[in-house]
DNA sequence: TTCCACATGTAAAGGGTTACATGATTGA
DNA sequence: TCAATCATGTAACCCTTTACATGTGGAA
């Protein structure tokens, strides 16, 4: 339902075509949202149906014709009863805690492979969104106007980069104590023989507690300071 | 297509009945997936269909009968071979932080009213989790055992707490923000008046950079310090 | 006596992804 | 000459959500 609310959004902000769309989807929304370019041409088209938005063709030269999109009295109306009515509680799904989840199953080195990859390509969405951010703070800087739009693109950059900078800390942070706990995989080395029954017992190294004390008492030490 | 992996990796662990795995995805694994139990019995029938699960009926005194669902040995292959040969990077879908950014729309009330709300949600799913690693952490030192599974479910459970404390952080700034920046709605009151062509000269308030230089550059701090 | 937890499902509708289809221009 | 960018779309498939359907036992 959400793609519908993306799009009356943008078109709110700037008129713009189905490529324009999927250039922002690309770009800044990325850091909230993500689809596909043949969603959108559906969409808009429902949009238009609906008279949320409107269309008009401009022929170019040299480039296929544009249809530019703007947003309706009736799309604006749709959008502000969308935004003061419904208070959206994001529904998470991170595929790679997922499989962190699950990471016992495999030998360690491939873990920590796993946790290596990930924060390379955390780095890399960083990156891009401290150009984004310094690109923006530029031209705000250049145009020497504040308006509430940009407020508010700037919280959800700011949120991005904090997401971005802290997912790496973590991948860090289990990266070193998976080396540190290394040996708790040991007898997992033949991951591929046969499950038994009682998986619990079988097939998994368990140590004391008080060799891995200190280590996890710091890792869980979260709990105690409070908020 | 995770729910397949989500499930597998579920059985990987303990046998369970489709209700037990809703109970499990209701519990540590909200931290990265949600789904339903409409979703979870097909997907279990299927999975038995392709012989990477198996069944047995439990009959129970006083309740519907069970059925328990165990991992078979292609199951655990297809498992392996996710875990080891496919890179997930996770697929963000944030709807609030999608309305966030078009919040300049409603009135700075309002604004204010929804990142408060999603402050108070936040936190309700922090204080859960928090539970949980108590939880966690006594039965790890009453058992007094450590094993690469319990380490692995620590991890994601460390990363879940830091993005709500993150998120609540976030929240607060950004009312902060809104709050020092008000003006900036000031010609946004009538925010059901007719929308321009020129959208952005018209309908909102501008002011010289000058007058929130600091709180603005403090606020994009983050671009300068590297991680 | 009403609601919640236990327990298993089906059906329909809606949303999202991948593959297919076309075609011009520009830069490497 | 090959790939990428601009530009618009359709079709098939797959995944997800909401509603429907049924029934018992225990607690408030």
């Amino acid at each position: 339902m959400s793609l519908r609310y993306a799009t009356l959004g943008l078109l709110s902000k700037w008129e713009a075509s189905g490529y324009d769309i999927k250039k922002e989807f690309h770009d800044i929304m990325s850091i909230f949202w993500h689809t596909h370019l043949s969603q959108i041409y559906p969409e808009l088209k429902k949009l238009e149906n609906e008279n949320l938005i409107s269309s008009k063709l401009i022929p170019q030269m040299g480039k296929p014709d544009k249809k530019i999109y703007s947003i309706t009295e009736d799309g604006r109306e749709v959008l502000l009863k969308w935004l003061l009515e419904s208070n959206e509680i994001p529904k998470i799904k991170d595929s790679f805690l997922m499989q962190t989840f699950f990471l016992d199953n495999i030998p360690v080195d491939e873990v920590l492979l796993k946790l290596n990859m990930q924060k390379k390509e955390r780095r890399q969405r960083l990156e891009i969104m401290k150009i984004m951010s310094k690109e923006k703070l530029e031209s705000i800087k250049e145009r020497n106007v504040m308006t509430a739009r940009i407020l508010m693109a700037s919280a959800v950059l700011r949120r991005g980069i904090e997401q971005e900078k802290q997912y790496i800390k973590w991948c860090e942070e289990t990266i070193s104590l998976v080396e540190y706990c290394k040996y708790l995989w040991e007898k997992n080395d033949d991951y591929l023989t046969p499950s038994t029954e009682n998986v619990e017992s079988q097939n998994t190294t368990s140590i004391p507690f008080t060799e891995v004390e200190d280590v996890l008492l710091k890792y869980f030490a979260d709990i105690v300071d409070e908020v």
